[in-house]
DNA sequence: AAGCTGGCTAGTGGAAACCATAGCCAGGAC
DNA sequence: GTCCTGGCTATGGTTTCCACTAGCCAGCTT
């Protein structure tokens, strides 16, 4: 899909391509009907994603996480219970002998599915060349990790081979 | 890595997997370290992201994408200009006819770059189970983008199966 | 030269995010 | 009992985000 480059401006312009109604992009809003602001609302700060990424690293208690992202207990709190309220986090009741019962934050289903989330943005945060930082590599080779975009039947999409186009449920009646 | 499961938690506990120096996790800080925080520090808003996206599907000009994304004239000018100075977008002259020379916002190599991300979120955005909204789908067949992870050697990488450890260009001894 | 318009910029204000410090509370240890 | 500790909660303050309103300016049209 890589086309030859016109005199003043290359292909490199290309972006998602609209076709149908949504053609106009003056006929539809985006606006409170996009599930990206929908992600955005769950782990739109800094704090969730950091606590998330915590937790992928194995952390569950709380004074561990705090320490651990650097946040203040009082922040992580509210986070940590906006998370579980959200649903990425399930609180579950521990017990380490001899001390009482307490609660640790696990992943969710719907937080685990956020993993890919992650991935995607450390590997982009990688290509601002700042040096230094940790990095996920596979278990069995040892090599870096990265996304690749893919539609449902496993064909790689590229920026410019890609559509939009209303969501499975939709009627097609109620875009505002 | 993977362990049996305890009597109450199943593996789907499973996390990341950590070694060496990475095991002990209170031995390193990834504060201020982690490539996902660098990553968050330039698009962390919702107004940048927002933006991208718009900017993805094909939106230039200034007053467009203030309309399209709903934000004020003034934030989308703030975040565009911090947009620019980061690299992400590119501010280009144009001129329609009879008009004066304007700027318009195309994307740069690295703005282009971020696309998994947003196919990420928007991915995970969909599990959230609300409504309607757009989606993305793969031009040549249909079917609606996600996001795979990936190694660079091209194998799936599942949540368990990955490792942490020092970037590339580490020396291996400036861990803070 | 006067007006209009697209593309910003400036000022104000409220809400949310985040930090710092201090306090509370349940319950095992003693 | 009393103490201690991990896990929060409360208070107060700064900073950032974002909305709203208003104004500015280059330059094309008239």
């Amino acid at each position: 899909m890589t086309q030859p480059a016109g005199p003043a401006g290359p292909d490199t312009d290309a972006v998602i391509t609209l076709t149908g109604r949504f053609a106009d992009r003056d006929a539809w809003q985006a606006e409170g009907w996009c599930r990206l602001e929908h992600a955005l609302e769950l782990i739109g700060t800094r704090s969730a994603m950091i606590l998330m990424r915590e937790i992928y690293y194995g952390g569950r208690r709380f004074d561990e996480l705090a320490r651990h992202t650097g946040l203040t207990e009082a922040v992580a709190a509210k986070r940590l219970k906006q998370l579980v309220a959200d649903g990425l986090l399930q609180r579950r009741p521990y017990q380490d002998p001899g001390k009482r019962t307490r609660y640790e934050y696990v992943l969710t289903e719907l937080g685990r599915e956020l993993f890919p989330v992650l991935v995607a943005l450390i590997q982009w945060g990688e290509r601002l060349g700042r040096e230094g930082g940790v990095e996920l590599v596979h278990v069995g080779c040892g090599s870096p990790l990265g996304v690749v975009v893919k539609c449902a039947k496993g064909h790689e999409v590229a920026l410019p081979d890609t559509a939009a186009r209303l969501g499975t449920n939709g009627n097609g009646t109620d875009l505002p």
